[in-house]
Order: C-alpha cells, then sequence, then structure tokens
DNA sequence: ATTAGGG
DNA sequence: CCCTAAT
C-alpha cells in the first residue's frame, strides 16, 4: 500500500491511501453490479467484499464510475487488439469493459459526455449497441403493460441474439479461434425463447494444457467466464483423455473452481472475544490451534467459525482469500462419432458430464435440456390482481444469482417493492394448495405463479 | 448510514 | 482517493 500526503487548501496535510484494484477485485465488482445494479454499493460491499476490508462502499462507486468512463472510452478503436499503449494505469482487459458496457447499458446508465456518437458510420456495433437499448426500451414498455399486438417472444430473442452476438463479435478477434458454436446459442435462444437467460458459450479449444496463468488472452477468457451462469468445457473425445483434469486443475489454480459447492463454513468477524471454533459434523483435518495459526496470518483474532462440513484446511483459506468462483459446469465430450461405443458409454456415464455429436447432430437436445437443468433456472410467472398470469414474460430465478424467494422474485420486480408487499398467492409446485397464502421467505419453484398483495396504503 | 457527484 | 451535500 503506497502512502501519499498532498496538501489541502487549508494549508494543512492530509494522508492519501491508494491500493492498486486488482483484476479479481474489479471482476468481483464487475458481478456483483450485475447481480445487484448499479448504485447498491454497500449491497455489493457486504455481499461481494466482505472478505476485503479496506474497499469501502465509497470505493466500490468511484472503482465503477472509472471502468464505465475506460469502457465507453476504449471500445471505439475495438479493431486493433489493445493499441493504448499510453495507458498508465493498469490495462483493464477488454472483455471486462465489455461487459461494463452492457451493464451500464441495460441499466442505461449512459456518460454524460457521450451523448452524440462519434462512430456514426462505423462498424455494426453501434448498430447492435442501438438495437440492444431500443429493444430494452421495448422490454420496460411491455412491462409497464403498454403492449400492442407484435410477437414479445421473437423480440426477446433478437435482444439475447443482439447481446450474444455483440460479445462473441468482441471477442472474435481476441480468441484465435471463431465462436463455432454459434449455431448452438441460436438453438438455445430458439427453444428457450420465453426466458431472458444469457447464454454465453465460448469455443474453447484456446485453452491448452500450460497456457492458463501465462497467457493474458487466457487469462480473459478465464475473466468472461467467471460471470456467466455456466461453463460448457467441450473437450475432443477423439484427442487424449486427460484434458479435461487438465484444463479442471489449471482452471482450479486460477481460481475457477468447477463442479464444486463453496465449502460449508460459517465465517464471521467479530470486534472482540477471541475465536471461537465449531463445528457440526466431526473434523478430522483443521483442529481449533490449527485454525488460529491461519486466521492469525490474515490478522484475524476475532471470530466466529462453524464447519458445517469436513473441510480442509484448502477450504479455510479460501473463505478468507474470497476470491474464488465455484461454477456449475458440464463437460461436454464432442466428436463421439469417431470412437467406439463402449468408450461412448464411459464417458457418458461420468458425472457431470454428456456425450455429443456436432457433426451427425447427435445428442444436442440432450444437451440443451441438460443445461437447462443445472442451471436451476427458476421461471416465475406474476399475475395482477384479477387478469390472467402472464405466460410470456417470465422473471428467472436462481439460486446462484440472489435466490429463489419471494422477496428475490419481489426485488426482481422493482427494489422497492418488496416493503409494500402483505402476503403473495402462490399457484404451482411450491403451493400446497391453491392458491396459498405465503410470505416472503417462501421459496418458489420452476413455473409457479405469483400474485403479489400489497400493504394497505394509508393517506394522511 | 448511504449515495451521487465534484474535486 | 477524499470530501460534501442530500436523502
Amino acid at each position: 500500500m503506497i502512502i501519499v500526503t498532498v496538501p489541502t487548501s487549508k494549508g494543512g496535510i492530509r494522508r492519501k491511501h491508494h491500493r492498486a484494484w486488482t483484476l479479481s477485485e474489479v471482476m468481483k465488482l464487475v458481478e456483483g453490479v450485475s447481480r445487484y445494479g448499479a448504485g447498491r454499493w454497500s449491497e455489493i460491499k457486504r455481499l461481494a467484499f466482505a472478505s476485503y476490508s479496506y474497499r469501502t462502499s465509497v470505493d466500490l462507486k468511484d472503482k465503477w464510475r472509472n471502468l464505465l468512463k475506460a469502457s465507453f472510452a476504449h471500445i471505439p478503436s475495438d479493431k486493433g487488439v489493445n493499441s493504448r499503449k499510453n495507458a498508465a494505469t493498469m490495462p483493464i482487459p477488454e472483455p471486462i469493459l465489455l461487459r461494463v458496457r452492457e451493464l451500464a447499458e441495460r441499466q442505461s446508465q449512459v456518460p454524460p459526455n457521450l451523448t452524440s456518437g462519434k462512430e456514426a458510420g462505423s462498424s455494426g456495433s453501434s448498430a447492435v449497441a442501438a438495437k440492444i437499448k431500443r429493444d430494452g426500451d421495448n422490454r420496460e414498455d411491455q412491462r409497464n403493460g403498454s403492449r400492442d399486438g407484435s410477437k414479445p417472444e421473437k423480440k426477446a430473442t433478437d435482444y439475447h441474439l443482439g447481446q450474444l452476438k455483440a460479445k462473441i463479435a468482441k471477442l472474435r478477434t481476441q480468441l484465435l479461434e471463431p465462436p463455432k458454436v454459434l449455431q448452438k446459442a441460436r438453438d438455445v435462444g430458439d427453444r428457450y425463447n420465453a426466458s431472458p437467460v444469457y447464454v454465453l458459450i465460448l469455443y474453447c479449444a484456446v485453452l491448452f494444457q500450460g497456457m492458463i496463468g501465462s497467457s493474458s488472452k487466457a487469462m480473459m477468457v478465464i475473466a468472461v467466464s467467471k460471470s456467466s451462469d455456466i461453463v460448457l468445457m467441450v473437450l475432443d473425445t477423439s484427442k487424449s483423455e486427460g484434458h479435461q483434469q487438465i484444463l479442471t486443475r489449471e482452471l482450479e489454480a486460477v481460481g475457477l473452481c468447477l463442479t464444486k459447492r463453496p465449502p460449508q463454513i460459517y465465517f464471521k468477524k467479530k470486534k472482540t472475544g477471541g475465536i471461537s471454533f465449531n463445528s457440526t459434523v466431526p473434523v478430522t483435518h483443521v483442529d481449533e490451534k490449527l485454525c488460529y495459526q491461519i486466521l492469525h496470518e490474515y490478522k484475524i483474532h476475532n471470530a466466529e467459525v462453524l464447519f458445517r462440513e469436513d473441510a480442509t484446511v484448502d477450504d479455510l483459506i479460501d473463505v478468507n482469500e474470497g476470491n474464488r468462483k465455484y461454477m456449475k459446469c458440464i463437460y461436454v465430450y464432442n466428436k463421439i462419432d469417431v470412437i467406439g461405443i463402449d468408450d461412448v458409454d464411459k464417458l457418458a456415464r461420468q458425472p457431470n458430464s454428456i456425450v455429443i455429436s456436432c457433426n451427425l447432430k447427435l445428442n444436442l437436445d440432450r444437451l440443451l435440456a441438460k443445461i437447462w437443468e443445472e442451471m436451476g433456472l427458476v421461471r416465475v410467472y406474476t399475475k395482477p390482481q384479477g387478469k390472467q398470469p402472464d405466460f410470456t414474460d417470465p422473471v428467472v430465478l436462481s439460486a446462484d444469482r440472489g435466490g429463489c424467494s419471494v422477496e428475490d422474485f419481489c426485488n426482481h420486480i422493482h427494489r422497492s417493492l418488496v416493503k409494500d408487499v402483505k402476503y403473495v398467492l402462490v399457484w404451482g409446485l411450491s403451493a400446497r394448495h391453491y392458491p396459498q397464502h405465503r410470505g416472503l421467505g417462501h421459496v418458489l419453484q420452476d413455473e409457479d405463479v405469483v400474485q403479489i398483495v400489497k400493504k394497505k396504503v394509508m393517506n394522511a
């Protein structure tokens, strides 16, 4: 950490701390904004930056402002590969800036100094951006009820495809291999067009053994991967068998854990009281003394630690480092048409795996079904009072992004809604009888229908 | 206590 | 990164 002293206007002296933002911090911030929305800084701080005691919510806000500026200032020159040599500050990888811009556009945050576009006749990217913006506005209108006779599903699909294409187009310039599975992405969009879900599929033929951690391009792929919903590791069945383990291990080394749950360790810093170490199950890898030593390393002397599983030392460290990302992953074994049936059978029986052939279009529908199933998405339809449920535009929830409770559902509709809710009426799998009265804590299931009953507003 | 915005 | 005004 650097501390410089600067003179203040009144002749005094003030200490100014500076701690450079690491890439993983930036990625966490971007993820936080995508999850909770720009402006909810203290929430992001609490939920995503719990382990970084420096970085106040204001810091996050400032950093986001800088990122926003950077992303809009820099993107127009996206033809060349990072041609900005004069960037004295740490260069933020392009994919991250893209994501920043995308989020900004989705939340209709446009930097004030970019009202008249300079990139008038240039590449398709501005057109795409404009289209995305337009469609976004349309969606907003539809939600507000002013719906005309057009087909919303088609528009939604266009919207997703537009975003996918924009993303992929930008990435294409950086990745060695063109995204060959674009077609598959389109299939996903068509089949599940009722849901605003973003599936970004990177064709990761570019990730080779030994590349992760040493190649900046590979790191960018990983940076983007971390903010997506699921990872599909596409493996060539006809090549060596070890690729899956090697890639998984290499990804783990850079903080991306596939097909694993986060360690079940409750950890809370305290002001006082020393370290209390407890467990709900017998622990064999860690004892109180070891725990104390580790926390001492992090200069933590007061905390409550509760092991909910027989976790290892590494797990405890991960909890403290807090820079690991646990992601769902499906291992997709491609080219099963060129190997023997016994081998196919063996691969298909492995956990989190599916076998396909792009060439012969084998098993692709099962892959889609599996993606859907793994993501654990919960579509909830809204039902206005006294009207039919709206089955065209579900609110999509999942345990990974915010949770599936009624409260989460309300927050998806509008941030301020939750405090006005008296109770909700639920139809569907999660309801015992129809309709069932439930509160904010109720956990919803896929295809439930919910009607919100608001508290009576007392007027003075 | 938190946030937006100017510095 | 810091500060202040506004909520």
